[in-house]
Formats: structure tokens, C-alpha cells, sequence
DNA sequence: ATTAGCACTTTCTTGAGATGAGTGCTAATA
DNA sequence: TATTAGCACTCATCTCAAGAAAGTGCTAAT
């Protein structure tokens, strides 16, 4: 003990071992002990010597036992480890490329809305776990065009389209009638001024021009930035595609009345999960959050892998995979991200110009 | 034996014990025997009475037993002559009263989209099972309005409003670029010819016109019939708003996995579902299904309580919610008997006119 | 017609081995 | 000095038997 100055030191045989571990309770979901793993191992390495390595790894933090006998399983550090330096990415099998491809297939009519549910029931066959699927963010989305219809004397219908293909509807109030001629001029005006800004600032701008023009408002002016505001207002929540709940009950470990219970609610709540995918829009590549790393309640016995999509201009969305940590991140990570970037091309060319 | 004529009868004393079990199945989900009944039961009768009693009931298919011994459990026909003849639908508790009546106070900007949803999130939190919404069937939803704005060069974006409120966008192709005001003129003719009309009207109306006017078109008729075919098509599937799958998975009952799983594929097909909605749409009131009276698959130890909503003119679509057979048909029935009513309230409030 | 009594079933629970896989430690080995 | 064999020990799981609880059908008594 005295001679050793700090713990363990982390060679490469105990890489081998920490891999071999996980490689093989990824495959059976149960914790590998001395024997078992100095059978498969490539390197001829008796029970006894894993056992030492293991205690090391354990003391290290990246093992753990259930029991005091029965095995040992990877800690969400070891996961961390494993998917920072001693993954590598699967080649994409060709069937799932295959089948992610007819995606972007779907035809230059399809609304992006399906399109985006499309994608997430795809991808949650695919994976046989939950998949995610963020819309295009409003705050980046840009104008395509914006149309007032009076539906009934004081009710207006809005109709939003922006370039990355979203639509929009909603319905607002007037204090007065407002006559079709006289929204089409407004519309007409709205689009005009602000054809491809992106919403955020549509907003803003309005904001100011309530605050600056105060005064000297012309009688159109003023409606057209009162019926903008209303019609620009944020206050639809952003929507979120999930599919594939239901694939986590097939998972033992997860089906336990309690984790199942949390994680329902965890679904449950979507704007909780969509906090998480948005603050990985920055970010580039794929990303992989692993058990603890999960801040949301439920969760933590999973590891999400997201990927952003795009068109030519911006980030849009993101799309994500939750599953037990566990999971075979060899194959999730490449399907993540194949499937960003089909969806990213099939966007693009949905785009309106 | 000899004396009887036809197996047992039945008489009120039977119809007080299969009652009697029933209530106590519905309340604990265990299979209820002698001796606990004759406990329960109000008038005084010896497990021993009870005994021959079941045993009675048994023969006539109202009960079995899961084991030789250890009670016995009502069978759908029981359940069946329960809703039809013994049970008397509870007064709706005040609390689920007003959970409810704030669905007709979602303000009138709400998009019925929105105010289904809600519906289906709320009536699944208070019965705690799944719910169903159908939106209102393009059938016999009449035309408030069309419109069509060009996005792009060779795509149109068709929006219909229904008098019930729906709100439909749809990207169309056209094969050559036509200006938004010659657009504007087919809309216009458009609304003028099939305002009111029910969209299944409208489609055939087109269809006929086709047929027989071909000849004598102007160009103008032209363009619209063919604008009009493609703007009406039925091409996108009929909505259903389902919430609250998670919560059979809290029934002891269904969670065996077998079950479990067959419930969630019965979920994943939702047209068989909504078609089974589709058919109780002429029925009027609370209508009930129960176990193997379904035929779809997955759903036969569950059982549907439905009912239509509907506005002045027409019944628009149903509600429905999915329990274990088992479930409690008194306070059910009346929440969504309740719902449906709230709901074609609001509806109609709703509506354009 | 109803009920008490009784023998018999069946499930569930409990506890006592037996089994198997794994562990830590020590001493022998290369 | 690093590796390995050997050994005693731990723990989860399986099986089996025995007993308790609840229920059933049948028969005979009321």
C-alpha cells in the first residue's frame, strides 16, 4: 500500500478490461465477473489477475457490484470513458441506411410536420428506444410569408409560413371588423418589411417601432404592427415530436414499477426533455448525455444521444435517442447522427425560396 | 336435477350477489369467494347459500374461477348485463364537475385543435385510463372557408377553415405558375359555390362537375375544379388525440408483459381504434364495450366507454376512454357522458359563423 | 329451501438446504 | 516483481416440503 503513490494507475491492460466489461454487459445486461470475462478476452489473462484489475477499476470508480458477489457492472463514469475514448463508431449497416434514406424521400409535399414525425417514428423503430424530435425554433426560423383571413367579424385567422417550411396557424381577436381588403394591405405591408428576418426579430422590431413611432402612426402603420404583434407572439409552445415510449418497457431494468413510473412522468413532461435538446443546439455533432448527466428527474438511468439538423443557414432542431445507459452506443451514435443529416438534406430541399 | 327445466333461473337474490361481486371485484381486483361476500352483503345469507348461488351463476357463463379454488371473477357477459341492467350511474362528483367545465373556458382563440387536446389530457388524468378524441370527420364538416397562397413558384399552400373549426394547411403542386391573383379569383369562386356544403359534398360535387362539364370549360372553371380536387382530396389521415397510455400500465392486471405489450401495439394502430370510434357515431349517448366485444385486437381485457360530441347541425366526432374491464362503470359512464357534452359546448361556442 | 359440517384443492408463504458464480486474500510460481 | 493457483467465504437463486388461508363441492341436518 505505502508504495503505491495515488491509487491505481490506468495502463492499458485495464483499458482492455474496462472495454471488455462493457462490450459485454452491453450484449447480455448482466453483470460480468473474473471467470466469464477471462474466457472472452482475447488476451490470455487468468480470473485471478482480472480480479485484481477489477478491484482497481472498482476503486477507481469506474465499477461497481450489486451485490458483494455476482459481478460487476460500469458505472455511468465508465460509460463517459468509454464513449469519450474507447468507442468507435460502427460502420452504418446498410439496411438502416437504407431505410433512413426513404425519409427524404417523402415528396415535396409533404408538410414538414410530418416530415419531422416521420423521422422520430423511423428512427424509434430503428433503435427500439424513445426518439425526439424538436421542430425548427422559431427564435431562428425565418419569415416566408404571413397572411391575414377574416373568418368571422372579429376573428382573424394567421397564417405563418416560414422558410424552413413550418406553418402556423392561429387565430386572434379584434376589438373592431376589420375588412379582408384592408388585412391584405396589411399583410402585404408585414411581408414586405419583413420577408426573411427571423421571427426573434420580427418581434423586436415591432416592440420598438410600438415604442418609437408612438406618435406619428398613420392609421395602417398602427394596425398592421398591432395585428403583427399579436400574430408574431410567442405564445405557442414549441412542439416537440416523441415516439417509441412504450420500447422502454421491453427494457428489464427499466420495467420495474418505480423507474417506470418516473420515466412516464418524466415524458410527461416534454418541455423538461425539450430544455435539455435546446441547450444542445450550439453544439456540433453528436452529443451524449449518460445516466447522472441527465439534470431531469427520471432519467437518470438513461443516456440520451442527440444530433442538431440544419438548412443552408441555420441550426434548426435537434433530434434524440433515449435508452437505457447501456445502450450499444457503437450503433446508436451513427444512426443519430445519419438521421440528423438525412433530415438536415430533406429540409433543405423542402425549403421554399 | 330433474326438477328444473332449463339450468337455473334467475332471480333477485342472484342478481344481489352477482352484483355483490361484481362491486367488490371492481373495488379490490381479487376474485371474490363465499364467505367475504357473505360478510359484505347486506342481507343476511350463509357462504354456503352463496356457494350454490355462484355455483349457479357460474353455469349460466356470469362467473369463472381463475383457480379450482380462491374465488371466482365476473366474465364480460356479466359485466355486460351489469351496464345494461344493474348499474345506476353515479351522480358526478362536484370536484370532477368543475376539473371539466374549465375546458369550456379555454377563450375562444383557442384552435380546436388545442381544445381536443385538452380534452384527451384531462378526462385521461381524471379516469386515470386512456383517452380518446376523434377530431371532428371531414364528412360532415361544412366549408367556412378556403384559401390559397402561393409560397413558391410551383406550390400552393391550401388552407380550410370548417365551420366546426378546424383548420387544415396543405401543400399542393401545381404542374405551371400561377399568379396569387388569379388564385385569389378561384378561392373566391370557390367559397362562393361550396361555402356551407360538407366537404364529403364538395368532393363529389367536384368529381360530377368534372365528368360532365368537360367540354364546355372556360379556363377559369378549369383551374378551379382542379385546384378544387386537389384542395379537398381526403389524403391526410383523420386525427386522433389518445393521452394517458401510461396509466393502464399502473393496473396490476394488464402489466404481465404479454398483455402490456399487445395494449401498446393496440395503441401504435390507431386507425383500428378510431375506426371503432367511427362506428358508435351514429349511436346517441354513453355507448360501452366491453372485453372481447372488441374486436381489435390487444383491447379484448379492456373495456371502451365512448360517446359522440357534436354542434347544432351535426354529431362531429367521439370520445372514448380504454380501462381494464374491470374498471368502475358508475363513475366512468358520467365523467364521459359529461366530457362529451362539455365539449360540444365549447365546440359550438367555437364555431364561425 | 337453507345451512352446517367436512374433506379436498389450490395458492401463497416460509424456511431449509443445495447450487453456482463471484470475491478477497494468501502463498506459490515464473 | 508481476502473475496465478488455491481456498474460504458471500450472496442470489432455485427447489422442495410443510403449513396457513381461502375457497369449493357435496352431504346431511335443520
Amino acid at each position: 500500500m505505502g508504495a503505491r503513490k495515488q491509487g491505481p494507475e490506468f495502463d492499458e491492460r485495464m483499458q482492455m478490461v474496462l472495454r471488455g466489461i462493457i462490450d459485454s454487459y452491453i450484449d447480455h445486461s448482466e453483470p460480468v465477473g473474473s471467470r466469464t470475462l477471462s474466457r472472452q478476452l482475447e488476451v490470455q489473462l487468468s480470473p485471478a489477475t482480472i480480479r485484481n484489475i477489477m478491484s482497481d477499476l472498482s476503486e477507481l470508480g469506474f465499477l461497481t457490484q450489486p451485490h458483494t458477489s455476482g459481478g460487476r457492472i460500469p458505472t455511468d463514469k465508465a460509460y463517459r470513458y468509454y464513449v469519450d475514448t474507447l468507442v468507435v463508431a460502427n460502420q452504418l449497416p446498410s439496411h438502416i441506411e437504407r431505410h433512413l434514406q426513404e425519409l427524404s424521400l417523402l415528396g415535396s409535399t409533404t408538410p414538414v410536420e410530418a416530415l419531422l414525425q416521420n423521422t422520430s417514428r423511423v428512427l424509434a423503430g430503428l433503435t427500439q428506444f424513445v426518439c425526439l424530435v424538436t421542430a425548427p425554433k422559431s427564435e431562428v426560423s425565418r419569415l416566408q410569408r404571413i397572411e391575414f383571413i377574416k373568418i368571422s367579424a372579429r376573428k382573424i385567422l394567421v397564417i405563418l409560413v416560414t422558410k424552413s417550411g413550418i406553418i402556423r396557424n392561429k387565430i386572434i381577436d379584434t376589438p373592431e371588423e376589420l375588412a379582408q381588403e384592408f388585412l391584405n394591405t396589411i399583410s402585404a405591408f408585414l411581408n414586405d418589411q419583413f420577408r426573411n428576418h427571423s421571427l426573434s426579430q420580427i418581434r423586436e422590431e415591432i416592440l420598438r417601432s410600438m415604442v418609437e413611432d408612438k406618435e406619428r402612426y398613420d392609421q395602417l402603420l398602427a394596425q398592421a404592427v398591432r395585428l403583427g404583434k399579436k400574430a408574431f407572439e410567442a405564445d405557442q409552445p414549441e412542439v416537440l415530436y416523441m415516439e417509441g415510449q412504450f420500447n422502454l418497457l421491453k427494457n428489464e431494468r427499466l420495467r420495474d414499477s418505480q423507474s417506470a413510473q418516473q420515466l412516464m412522468d418524466a415524458f410527461e413532461h416534454k418541455s423538461a426533455i425539450m430544455s435539455i435538446l435546446d441547450d444542445t443546439l450550439n453544439a456540433d455533432g453528436v452529443k451524449i448525455f449518460i445516466g447522472i448527466e441527465n439534470e431531469t428527474e427520471g432519467l437518470q438511468e438513461c443516456s440520451l444521444v442527440t444530433a442538431n439538423y440544419q438548412n443552408e443557414n441555420n441550426i434548426l432542431g435537434s433530434i434524440g435517442v433515449i435508452g437505457p445507459t447501456s445502450m450499444n452506443y457503437q450503433q446508436i451514435i451513427p444512426v443519430v447522427d445519419y438521421t440528423a443529416k438525412i433530415l438536415s438534406k430533406a429540409i433543405s430541399e423542402q425549403a421554399y425560396d
